[in-house]
DNA sequence: ATGCAATAATTAGTAGACGAATTGTTGGGC
DNA sequence: GCCCAACAATTCGTCTACTAATTATTGCAT
């Protein structure tokens, strides 16, 4: 096997992934009474380890567009998990907190996250994880 | 670095990576004057290896909802690519083709394809190879 | 042969991704 | 002080993902 004729699949592989660990994530905080989606779930983590974070810097961190952040947070603001609060100096900015509720939905559903992390992660070890962080950060390198 | 300090991250290097690929993708497609989407062009892709395939198959393959696959092969139907031809002895399925038209789009798009994924891969090695498909595939088995 | 479970595709609804354009707001240069 | 470029967030439009439910068809079992 010759990387030519084959790493073709590399997109492939990491695309199908990605979405198994996605939807495993998705079913285990379905099932466990959240209502939740995964990239809901992303947001609601970061804010909670940067309280007051902005919507921007979210978008940063995330990976994710500024108009996606604006929604997710819409809806996490709708079921009263987040608030907007206003920022001090400028009124275009939003600082973001959980409410109590969010923080509690937080705590609870960590530990669910954190055990597909583990199953996930399985018996891989160290030394697989620095050749997967290379091989990883050499592709996305690559493209910038 | 152990990795119970840090392989929470995994998901999001992967989810990052896998996005950074698409993105790079999709601007050289558009760039160049197709008017594909990726996802678009994974379908096209295997329509062009597999003439005839069913819809289901399909989703199988490339491993999308077969709501999904209708939706997007509505698109490239519309924009007269593929066509859906009746499949013999069973009036459920479609037998999915390219139009000359698609397969001129196929055979002018592929080098594009190829030109990204060699640029992503860069000078990764057959041994980096094995190692990323040996960890992409324990996480999705972990799973499964 | 009829009935019924399985299958192929579709429809409908909600959520997320991304680009382009827009609305306010801010701050630097003059 | 005023203008204008930069910035934060939002809106709009198109596309994809996934679930649940529906339609039409098929094939197996009795």
């Amino acid at each position: 096997m010759t990387h030519h004729s084959d790493h073709r699949a590399y997109f492939f592989k990491i695309d199908t992934t990605i979405k198994k660990i996605r939807n495993a994530l998705q079913k285990q905080l379905t099932e466990a009474g959240f209502d939740l989606t995964v990239d809901q779930w992303v947001l609601i983590d970061h804010i909670f380890r940067k309280q007051g974070i902005s919507q921007n810097e979210l978008a940063e961190m995330t990976f994710k567009d500024p108009p996606t952040v604006t929604r997710i947070i819409d809806l996490l603001e709708k079921k009263g998990l987040v608030e907007r609060g206003a920022a001090a100096g400028d009124r275009r900015k939003f600082n973001l907190f959980l409410t109590s509720s969010g923080e509690t939905t937080y705590k609870q559903a960590f530990p669910i996250v954190a055990d597909i992390r583990r199953k996930g992660w399985g018996s891989l070890n160290d030394s697989d994880y620095q050749h997967f962080v290379r091989i990883m950060d050499s592709i996305y390198q690559n493209f910038t």
